[in-house]
RNA sequence: CGGGGCGUAGCGCAGUCCGGUUAGCGUACCUGCUUUGGGAGCAGGGGGUCGCAGGUUCGAAUCCUGCCGCCCCGACCA
C-alpha cells in the first residue's frame, strides 16, 4: 500500500483527515478554517442535494434565494437568536479598496466606510422574516413553505473538513403557518425527511429526539434533531428542525388576518442540514482501504477495469463492456469504463477502493474465454467470478441493492452493539471512558445537572429520544426522580 | 485564547542537538525499453526564496530575536 491513508485504529482523526484528502472529496484552502470541495466530493454532495430536493418538493415546498448579507440591526431583534449567534459573526465594514501610497498593495479605503455594517449571514432567519412580514397578510397567505440552498459562515475557533469549517452549504427551509399545530406537525415531518433522507440514501441509521433547552437553536422554542454514532463511538448530529413558536413573528411583526376577523402573529419553523453530512457519511461507513459509499449517493456505482496485453484484446474487451455498460445504463446504474492504458489494473483496483465505488468489474482475456466477469464488492472486500449471462445486469442491480442494504445493516449493527443504559454515574463515567458510544440514563431535567455532566466527562445530552419509553428512575448525578432516559454521548 | 507538535520539491520525510563541498531520500512527474488478473522493473531526467524578516558569523536549513501559518488536545459550535 503505498498510497495508504493511517488507520482508524492507530489515529481516528489522522485517518479521516487523509481520507477527505486522498479520496479526492476536499483540501484545506488558503483561507481558514474554509474548505475547498473538489469535484469528486461535490458530486456526492450533488447527489444529496437532488435527493433532499426532490423531498422538500414532494411535501409542498419551493425554493427561494435570500441576500448573503444582513443588516447589524436585524441581527438584534431576536434576543436570544444574537446571544446564538453574535460571537461568530463575519461583519463587512467598508465596501471599497484602494492602492496604498507606499505601493505595498492594496488596503481598505477608509473613506468607503458602511453607515450600517453588514453580517455575513450565519443563518437567514433574520432576513427571511422581515420579507415575510410583507409577504403575509391574511390566512389565504398560510402556509408559506419555502427553502434556500445556500453558504453560510459561522467564524468557528477550530474547524474540520466537512465537520465544520467556517463557510459551509446547507438547505435552509423556513415555513411560516396559521396555528401552532401545524407548525408543530411540520417540525416534525421535516425531521422524519431527514432521518429518511439519512438512513435510506446515507444508511446511516439515526437517532430521533428533542434537545434539551441548553442545547436549543438559539431563538427556538423547541428543536428536533437526529443523531447518529460514528465508527469512534461519537455522536454527530446529523440534522435539525426547529419549532420557532411566534419568535421570530413577534421579532418581526408577521401579523396575518385570521379566518374569524382577528390579527394573530404566525407560528414558524425552520430546519437544515449541511455537508457537514459528508462527515457523517465519510465516518459512518469507510475503512483503512478508504470511502465506502453507499449506491445511492456514489457518483459512480459501477466501474469497469479492462486487463489486457495486447490491442486485439483490448479491442475484444471494449467490444464486450460497451454493451454491458448500456444495458447497464439502461437499468439506471452509473457506470465507468476506465479503459486509460495510463494506468495499471492493480493501480485502479486500490484508487476505485479508495474513493469507495460500491461494485467493480474485471474483464481480462480470461473472462472473454469463459464469459466470465470478475465482480469485486467494496463493502465487503469480497471477489467471485460471475457468468456473465442475460441476467447478468440485473444481477448488478440487485447486488447495488444488497450492498446498500449491508452498509445500512452493518452501520445499525454497530450502534446496537455501542448503545448501553446505564443506572449510575459510575458506571456512566466507565462505560464513557472504556467505550464510548450512546448511553442512555436518567436525568433530572435540569440545566445544572446537564452541565456537571459535561463538565466532569466531557458528555453531552444528545437528545430526549422521541421513542423513550416512561420508565420510573432515579437520575444517575443528583438521584431525583426520572421518568424517561436521555441519550448521553461524547460529540462531534 | 491556553497546552503540545510542526513548517525543507506536488505529497511524505531525513538533515537542525554539535554551523562548513553542489541540501538529500521515498513517492509523484517527464523520456526510453521491458511490463499489465492487486498500487510494475530498470536506466536516464526535470523540479528547492530550507515559512517570513532581522541578527550573530569568514560561512546559517542548522545558533539568536521577532513575526506568520498549519496540525493535535481544551474552551466555542451544525
Amino acid at each position: 500500500m503505498g498510497k495508504g491513508i493511517p488507520s482508524r485504529q492507530e489515529d481516528y482523526s489522522a485517518w479521516y483527515n487523509e481520507l477527505v484528502k486522498k479520496a479526492d472529496l476536499a483540501e484545506p484552502s488558503a483561507v481558514r478554517g474554509c474548505m475547498v470541495i473538489k469535484p469528486y466530493g461535490f458530486s456526492i454532495w450533488e447527489k444529496m442535494q437532488a435527493e433532499l430536493d426532490r423531498m422538500f418538493k414532494e411535501t409542498g415546498h419551493t425554493n427561494a434565494y435570500f441576500p448573503l448579507f444582513i443588516p447589524k440591526s436585524y441581527l438584534s431583534k431576536e434576543a436570544q437568536h444574537v446571544d446564538g449567534f453574535a460571537k461568530e459573526c463575519a461583519v463587512v465594514t467598508h465596501h471599497r479598496l484602494k492602492n496604498a501610497e507606499d505601493g505595498s498593495g492594496v488596503v481598505v479605503d477608509p473613506a468607503a466606510k458602511l453607515e450600517e455594517e453588514l453580517i455575513v449571514r450565519p443563518t437567514s432567519e433574520t432576513v427571511i422574516w422581515n420579507s415575510y412580514r410583507n409577504w403575509i397578510q391574511s390566512y389565504r397567505d398560510l402556509p408559506l413553505l419555502i427553502n434556500q440552498w445556500a453558504n453560510v459562515v459561522r467564524w468557528e475557533m477550530r474547524t474540520r473538513l466537512f465537520l465544520r469549517t467556517a463557510e459551509f452549504l446547507w438547505q435552509e427551509g423556513h415555513t411560516a403557518h396559521a396555528t401552532e399545530q401545524e407548525a408543530v406537525d411540520e417540525t416534525e415531518q421535516m425531521l422524519e425527511v431527514y432521518a429518511t433522507f439519512v438512513e435510506q440514501f446515507m444508511a446511516v441509521p439515526v437517532i430521533r429526539g428533542l434537545k434539551t433547552p441548553s442545547e436549543r437553536f438559539a431563538g427556538a422554542v423547541e428543536t428536533y434533531c437526529i443523531e447518529a454514532l460514528m465508527q469512534d463511538g461519537k455522536a454527530l448530529q446529523a440534522g435539525t428542525s426547529h419549532f420557532l413558536g411566534q419568535n421570530f413573528a413577534k421579532a418581526f411583526d408577521v401579523k396575518f388576518a385570521t379566518k374569524e376577523g382577528g390579527l394573530d402573529h404566525v407560528w414558524g419553523t425552520s430546519w437544515g442540514v449541511s455537508t457537514r453530512l459528508m462527515g457523517a457519511l465519510i465516518m459512518a461507513h469507510s475503512d483503512d482501504n478508504g470511502l465506502v459509499l453507499p449506491p445511492k449517493l456514489a457518483p459512480i456505482q459501477v466501474v469497469i477495469v479492462p486487463i489486457f496485453k495486447t490491442e486485439e484484446q483490448f479491442s475484444a474487451i471494449s467490444a464486450k463492456v460497451n454493451s454491458l455498460k448500456t444495458e447497464l445504463q439502461h437499468l439506471g446504474i452509473t457506470v465507468k469504463f476506465d479503459h486509460r492504458d495510463t494506468h495499471k489494473p492493480g493501480w485502479k483496483f486500490a484508487e476505485y477502493e479508495l474513493k469507495g465505488v460500491p461494485v467493480r468489474l474485471a474483464i481480462g482475456p480470461r473472462d472473454l474465454e469463459n464469459n466470465t466477469v470478475e465482480v469485486a464488492r467494496r463493502d465487503t472486500l469480497t471477489k467471485q467470478s460471475m457468468e456473465m449471462d442475460d441476467f447478468f445486469p440485473q444481477k448488478i442491480r440487485d447486488l447495488l441493492e444488497e450492498i446498500q442494504t449491508n452498509i445500512y445493516d452493518r452501520a445499525l449493527k454497530l450502534q446496537q452493539e455501542n448503545s448501553q443504559k446505564v443506572d449510575t454515574y459510575e458506571e456512566f463515567k466507565r462505560v464513557l471512558e472504556q467505550d464510548g458510544g450512546f448511553v442512555y440514563a436518567h436525568w433530572d431535567g435540569t440545566d445544572e445537572t446537564e452541565a456537571k455532566i459535561k463538565e466532569e466527562t466531557k458528555a453531552t445530552i444528545r437528545c430526549i429520544p422521541l421513542s423513550a419509553e416512561e420508565e420510573e428512575g432515579k437520575c444517575i448525578y443528583s438521584g431525583k426522580p426520572s421518568n424517561k432516559r436521555v441519550l448521553f454521548a461524547k460529540a462531534y
